[in-house]
RNA sequence: GCCCAGAUAGCUCAGUCGGUAGAGCAGAGGACUGAAAAUCCUCGUGUCGGUGGUUCGAUUCCGCCUCUGGGCA
C-alpha cells in the first residue's frame, strides 16, 4: 500500500494536460500519458498533444511511442506503464496517470491480465471473413458454443468483441470468460489517489467546438494529408481516430469541409459523453469542477486535497 | 394595405379523409477482458401558434387574431 499513485481523468477538451504538468511541478514528479491516441508520432494536432513549451521541463512519458501503421494494445500500454510506475517509485517520485482512455487506465488499477491471452491478426481475418460469408448470427452461434458466458454478455451485433472472445479461445484452449474473472475488481498493489475533471456538460460541448476549429486552424488538415503521403493510409487503426477519419472523408471528397468539422465535433461530444460513463462508473475518483477559464481555482482545490492525503508538505503547499 | 403559403419535439419537417401524433438530425442513459478516440445496446408527451365556433369529440373543418416567408401595390 505504500507506493502511492496518481490518476487525472475525465473528458476530451476538460483541462487534464494542464492540470497534470501543474501537480507533476508541485510534486516534482512525472506524468505517464494514458492515451490511445497520443501514443502515434505524427498525430499531434487532431490528439491535442501536449507541445514542448506547454511540459514547462516536466518528462512525459508514452507519448510518441510508436508510428501510424504500428499495433499498440492495451497489454503495450499495462506493460509500458507499469515499468515507468516502479522506476519512478524507485526515484522516490508519485508518478501522475493522465489520459482519458478508460480501459488503459483500468490496466493499471484493477485486476487484469493479459499475459495468457494472445492475439492473431491471422485469427482474426479468418473470423472477419467467416463473419462476411455466414452472418453475424453464425458468428454469435459459434461462441455460444464455446463459451455460452461470453456468448451472453455480448450482444450479437457486437462482432468486434464475439470475435475477440473466440480468438482466445481459439489460441488458449480456454473460455475467455475464464479469463479475468475479477474484472472491475480493484488491485492492492498502489495507493490511489484518483482525479476527475468534469466541466458542465454545454460548457464542454461549447469548448470542444471551439478546440476543433482552432484544430483547423493551426493545420489539422495539413497533419491529416502529410500523413497520407507519409504512406499512412485510411484503414490504420491510427487513421480511425477521432479528427482522422473526418478529415480523411474531406480529402477522399466523400464529403464537404463543413459535413465534416459538423462530424468531427460531434463525434468529440460523443466521446467525452462515453468518458463520462466510463469514469463515473469508478467510486474511488474524487471529483473536480473545471470552469471555462479559471483552472487557477480547480488547481487549489485539488492541491487541498492533496494536502489532505498527506502528499503535499508545507514548503510546496 | 391586399393576395398566397406556413406556424407540429431543441432544429428541419411528415402526418392525422375529425378519435390528442412520428421520421431524420441534435440530445440523453448504459456496456466495456490484447482494435478502446474502437465497438455495441437502450431511450421520443410535444399547451400540434392564440382564441372563438361547428361537433359526442378539433392539432385536423370554419371565423378572427398574432407571428414568419413570398408576391402585388
Amino acid at each position: 500500500m505504500e507506493n502511492k499513485l496518481i490518476l487525472i481523468v475525465g473528458p476530451t477538451a476538460v483541462g487534464k494536460t494542464y492540470i497534470s504538468v501543474k501537480i507533476a511541478k508541485l510534486l516534482s514528479s512525472e506524468v505517464i500519458s494514458a492515451d490511445s491516441m497520443q501514443i502515434y508520432r505524427y498525430m499531434d494536432i487532431g490528439t491535442a498533444k501536449i507541445r514542448s513549451e506547454e511540459k514547462e521541463n516536466v518528462p512525459h512519458h508514452l507519448i510518441d511511442v510508436v508510428y501510424p501503421d504500428e499495433a499498440f494494445t492495451v497489454s503495450d500500454f499495462k506493460n509500458s506503464a507499469e515499468k515507468l510506475i516502479k522506476e519512478l517509485h524507485g526515484k522516490n517520485k508519485i508518478p501522475i496517470i493522465a489520459g482519458g482512455t478508460g480501459l488503459y487506465v483500468n490496466s493499471l488499477i484493477y485486476d487484469l491480465n493479459f499475459s495468457n491471452t494472445l492475439s492473431d491478426p491471422d485469427i482474426r481475418s479468418d473470423l472477419t471473413a467467416y463473419c462476411d460469408t455466414f452472418g453475424k448470427e453464425a458468428l454469435h452461434q459459434r461462441l455460444e458454443t464455446i463459451d455460452p458466458v461470453s456468448a451472453k454478455k455480448i450482444h450479437m451485433n457486437n462482432v468486434k468483441r464475439i470475435i475477440r472472445a473466440i480468438e482466445v479461445y481459439l489460441i488458449t484452449g480456454k473460455p475467455f470468460s475464464e479469463y479475468n474473472p475479477n474484472f472491475r475488481v480493484c488491485t492492492n498493489n498502489y495507493e490511489l489517489i484518483m482525479i476527475g475533471l468534469e466541466m458542465q456538460r454545454d460548457l464542454l460541448y461549447n469548448k470542444i467546438n471551439e478546440r476543433v476549429d482552432s484544430m483547423i486552424d493551426n493545420g489539422l488538415i495539413e497533419e491529416v494529408s502529410s500523413l497520407l503521403k507519409k504512406g499512412y493510409g485510411r484503414d490504420l487503426i491510427s487513421m480511425q481516430g477521432i479528427g482522422y477519419k473526418e478529415i480523411l472523408m474531406y480529402l477522399y471528397e466523400e464529403i464537404s469541409l463543413d459535413e465534416a468539422l459538423h462530424l468531427l465535433k460531434r463525434n468529440t461530444r460523443r466521446f467525452a459523453k462515453r468518458q463520462f460513463t466510463w469514469f463515473k462508473a469508478d467510486e474511488r475518483i474524487k471529483w473536480f469542477e473545471v470552469g471555462l477559464s479559471d483552472h487557477e481555482k480547480t488547481l487549489e482545490n485539488i492541491k487541498n486535497y492533496l494536502h489532505e492525503r498527506g502528499l503535499l508538505n508545507e514548503t510546496n503547499y
